[in-house]
DNA sequence: TTACATACCTTGTTAATCTAGGTATAATAT
DNA sequence: ATATTATACCTAGATTAACAAGGTATGTAA
């Protein structure tokens, strides 16, 4: 992770809803979409996206099927109807939560 | 809070310094101040805050002054020189951070 | 005299990420 | 041939940050 791993809380899931709903993709793929997608900036670990993936899917986000490409197999997920109300309420959350803190920042005077 | 916690990780020790950056403040006072300048985004509990401003006092990045006033102590935060170091690396990689976010989620179409 | 605001603090819980493993196949280098 | 690297999935345990919920104590307003 080109940034601390304590910004990455609570934004991990947005940014898996939101490379998913560009193009529905399996987990290893997800790791190097996010991360030419974001400049090196986010390299997602395996430990980190599974579980997310997996949560998602429990919460009917997103759904699953498998592949098998030249002898491994894939699990393909995808953004449900109700994943992309939750990715557009949290793109919103975000937007937010960012502009506070960057207002904070401008009072401080290390501003835009 | 208004927005969800998950967001505030690794924040508000960015958030701390850049509000005492401004203005050298006490705990309970930093509190409010942080909630103004960022339109009631942010609502920081004293369980977060103050072990905050310990662990920062001890890191020697900020330093505390007590002061009685109509009766009751306060303790009064301000940052060092080495906070102000700490605060500019931090406000760098929170906007290395926000743009790659933001970079993503245009990826995804619910851009700004 | 009761309640609320001020002002500090700590303990225990929760949640998100990472570390560090494990399994297995395909492709590449030695 | 064989060792290493890349692909592709997974989980258990440690770490950490924020919160909830308590505690102490004084001043002020109902």
């Amino acid at each position: 992770m080109a940034v601390d791993k304590g910004y990455m809380s609570g934004s991990s899931q947005l940014l898996v809803l939101s490379v998913l709903k560009e193009k529905p993709c399996y987990g290893y793929e997800l790791i190097k979409t996010l991360k030419t997608q974001s400049n090196n900036v986010f390299d997602l670990q395996e430990g980190t996206l599974y579980p997310i993936l997996h949560k998602l899917e429990n919460e009917g986000l997103v759904i699953s099927s498998k592949q098998e490409v030249s002898g491994r197999t894939r699990k393909v997920y995808s953004v449900t109807d109700e994943g992309i109300k939750v990715l557009e309420k949290e793109t919103k959350e975000w937007k937010e939560f960012s502009s506070a803190v960057n207002q904070v920042l401008a009072f401080g005077a290390y501003s835009v």
